[in-house]
DNA sequence: CGGCTCTTTGAATGCCGTCAAATATTGTGG
DNA sequence: CCACAATATTTGACGGCATTCAAAGAGCCG
């Protein structure tokens, strides 16, 4: 395994040995990357895809003032740039958070897969089906959820997600973002997010500094950001041998 | 043609005349539905996939006090719950806003198309990405913008999507939303909707009420929702085209 | 040590939510 | 067709959460 960290992740468990070797196969390169790095700027065209093996990848709008929005997160795993496979644009900037590894991957391959593998193309279909699936909980949060609801949205995610990646070691896990980052990510402003900080360490929910997080009470955490971790389908598996029972049907 | 409207409105173009036939010859049924009729809810196992053929259709989640977000909204021609076929449970409800006339397809043909067609398969994958992109762009706005660019960002996207498939005329277009279900989708309360439908009515931008909505200075519009429509790939044939590029490398 | 970035805290402003009530519109049954 | 109820729209007053502006402390690196 030349990628020296789980393939895909999570859907790994919904591949074939064959389909996890071939998507390895497919890798052009791996890349070692700074922090703030961007690798895609709205409106260029896109001609490879990305695969987060280590680190952290944001995407990100910005207003007309320049202020910006982190409207995805990635963390190792994910398939992050896979929906430019068929977007061919986008309309947001993809850049790193901390430092990360990638993997990349030419459209041409993808589009092999496309055309002869229609099992494997279901999967990383699902894959980016994932990604819409966070994005509504987002729009969720951002709608409804006030300041401190969302930051608790935030870590309660990231800690879900790292958890499936076996990044999370009993509440605890690292997370290289600035407070402002997070605050870009909830849609407050840096300051807020320092005073909504203070009161989850104050009422011994979780504490946040110096890129680690640790949760000390996710019971009242998850309650305070009305987190229900369905969305993130980690029973994917299932699901998708779901999706074979129709395939044979 | 059966459907008696255009079938997968905008993404006809990047498909091939049997193609589009397959799709046709694969509805099971069409139906008609009455407004706020729920089609699915949160948790349930999907077994079919819901085409718009006409009306609005929205997704829904509620908060612990049962105040609803509106989380995305389906205009005429739009493949509603396609991503229901990899997912096969939604994390929100889906209803109709007005009445609706649907189409709906069992998954298994929809598994069928995704084994033998793969040309048609990226087609669907690419208009739930579609659907992805458009979540990123309110993410964006229920982050970066006040209550006037909201609402006004709302209006925009509505129009922008009914032109597509020619259902705007000369800057107006039917909605059959009610205030509240504007705020919903908006994040806002629908007082403040009331207060802000008020603003742009006085400043000249738009007008909206009895379902109807005219848009009197487009410009001015875009310009206060910061709206810039690429994020809807109108161009989609021409992306799809450029995918087929990378199909014959 | 000095400059940089990040974190932390205070004070004042303001946008938007909440509560409340009046008006307008739609729907229903007699 | 009217009466009445239910639903939507509109407007006002008040309060609170979050922004903005400002500045002080903390950690890091050359």
């Amino acid at each position: 395994m030349i990628t020296g960290c789980f393939l895909l992740g999570r859907a790994r468990d919904a591949m074939t040995q064959e389909e996890q070797q071939l998507i390895e196969d497919s890798i052009r390169e791996v890349v070692e990357l700074p922090p703030r790095k961007t690798l895609v700027r709205a409106g260029e065209r896109i001609r490879t895809s990305t695969y987060l093996i280590d680190g952290f990848i944001g995407r990100y709008m910005d207003d007309r003032e320049g202020h910006r929005q982190l409207v995805a997160t990635h963390v190792p795993g994910d398939f992050v740039d896979l929906h430019g496979f068929a977007l061919k644009r986008f309309e947001h900037d993809v850049a790193t958070v901390g430092r990360a590894r990638v993997a990349t991957f030419d459209h041409e391959v993808l589009a092999r897969i496309n055309e002869r593998h229609p099992n494997l193309t279901r999967i990383l279909w699902f894959s980016t089906l994932l990604d819409a699936a966070m994005h509504r909980e987002w729009i969720f949060r951002l709608g409804r959820l006030d300041a401190a609801g969302r930051v608790a949205a935030f870590f309660c995610e990231m800690e879900a997600r790292l958890d499936m990646v076996k990044l999370v070691d009993e509440g605890r896990y690292a997370l290289p973002f600035i407070q402002t980052e997070v605050a870009e990510a909830c849609g407050v402003t840096g300051v807020h997010v320092n005073r909504t900080l203070k009161m989850l360490r104050e009422r011994g929910l979780m504490t946040f500094g110096d890129g680690l997080v640790t949760i000390h009470d996710a019971v009242g955490l998850r309650r305070l950001a009305e987190f229900d971790p369905r969305y993130l389908y980690a029973d994917s598996s299932e699901l998708m041998l779901d999706a074979r029972d129709d395939a044979t049907t």
